[in-house]
DNA sequence: GCATATTTGTCCGTATGTATA
DNA sequence: CTATACATACGGACAAATATG
């Protein structure tokens, strides 16, 4: 723990030397989003408004702005008196996140007859190179490329504001596969289902891959509850 | 301009004496989106960090994590080095928020086959206020009324996130209906269509709802923008 | 259960930078 | 171009709450 932390210190002033443009608070966010979502500060830690404000080398109501932003993105949780902490998620938070995963995703491709050429490249575009990184074993990757599948899917109902909704659901649940200890068992057995749902979106089949998805994003849920209580 | 800065100030004021509990910040915010969601800071007001601050007897940070807070709601835009605004929906925008009402709303309805007792109970509460405000010729609430019914719809989906969703987007929505100069050319046409689409939900045909729901969102869609430019 | 140390919540004053009249 | 007004960011202060021994 304490190594962690020394060594979180230290990444943490390294990136210091990258702020420069725009506001402070949300280069802060910036930084700390990345530092969360790849892993460096674990669902649970503690972000101690002492030791982040002088390792980034910005005032305590600096950060303090920028744990608002990361708290409305739902990455962190601000306790009164107690200060933020990275999420962690709960079951009933999954089992939400695929509820409206399945409203949603089932939704976009549902009313998308006639998809646009950017949003089948962009299709396509993940599905390849979640198969390259299967391929090559680089299972965090097949991940990422998964996501950006889903939310290319979502980009079929062309709204910013589900786009938004959406990207932010990713996030939330990235925090939970970061506990998982095996990410390939987790990505490997979806990666061929992606690749049908894009084969029936592409032929026109919406209701056949509507099904498909709704059937990959059930399973996936109870993949992930039961793997992670 | 002058008289309503003032007058804006003088109850802002009176605010200050509920100021007493929780986070001040939250506080300060629950007090804001009050007075925007009321009207009284129109679309495209400038909100002074100084003289609000004042007036509210509370900081400038403090009063800056209140912006923040109404900013990721979108009630607010804060503009860098310039202060922050009272949205101003834009064609686009209103667009986008039916988009995803239409998505949204739709696959609620679609999703439930037996709604729950509660859910059945909150549609029936909605649409009989509706009316009766109708009646009385309120057509303010007649509006608020109607979200709570769109709202109750979602609530079907039984989705903490997805009601947040909703949530801000009808806090958005109101944004628009403030700047409509006849509430009642716009909210009565739809009275009898909530009432049409509660009775094909109780009778379980949720298709025959979904359908209706989205041409009553289409309508509204386009009532919306040629009326308002 | 109590006393102490740590951390957060809130506010202030100020210096700097930015936009606008 | 200058002047003014304002937002940004910092550091310090004290009260209040929490955690620790």
């Amino acid at each position: 723990m304490i190594d962690g932390a020394a060594r979180a210190t230290e990444r943490l002033a390294e990136d210091r030397a990258l702020l420069g443009r725009t506001s402070t608070a949300e280069r802060v966010a910036a930084i700390l989003r990345e530092r969360i979502t790849e892993g460096m500060f674990a669902p649970g830690t503690r972000l101690s408004e002492e030791s982040i404000g002088s390792a980034l080398g910005v005032s305590r109501n600096t950060l303090r702005e920028a744990f608002r932003l990361l708290s409305h993105e739902r990455l962190l949780v601000h306790e009164l008196n107690r200060g933020v902490f990275v999420r962690r998620l709960t079951e009933s938070d999954v089992v939400d996140l695929y509820r409206v995963r399945r409203l949603v995703e089932c939704a976009a491709i549902r009313q998308a007859a006639k998809p646009s050429a950017e949003a089948l490249a962009a299709l396509r575009e993940a599905v390849g190179s979640a198969e390259l990184a299967a391929r090559e074993q680089r299972w965090e990757d097949v991940g990422t490329a998964n996501m950006r599948f889903h939310q290319a899917i979502v980009r079929l109902a062309a709204s910013p504001r589900l786009d938004e909704t959406m990207s932010r659901l990713l996030a939330e649940l990235r925090l939970c596969f970061l506990e998982m200890n095996n990410p390939r068992a987790f990505h490997e057995p979806y990666l061929w289902r992606n690749r049908d749902i894009l084969q029936l979106i592409e032929t026109g089949d919406t209701e056949g891959a509507e099904r498909l998805l709704d059937s990959y994003l059930t399973d996936a849920e109870h993949h992930l509850v039961q793997a992670h209580p």
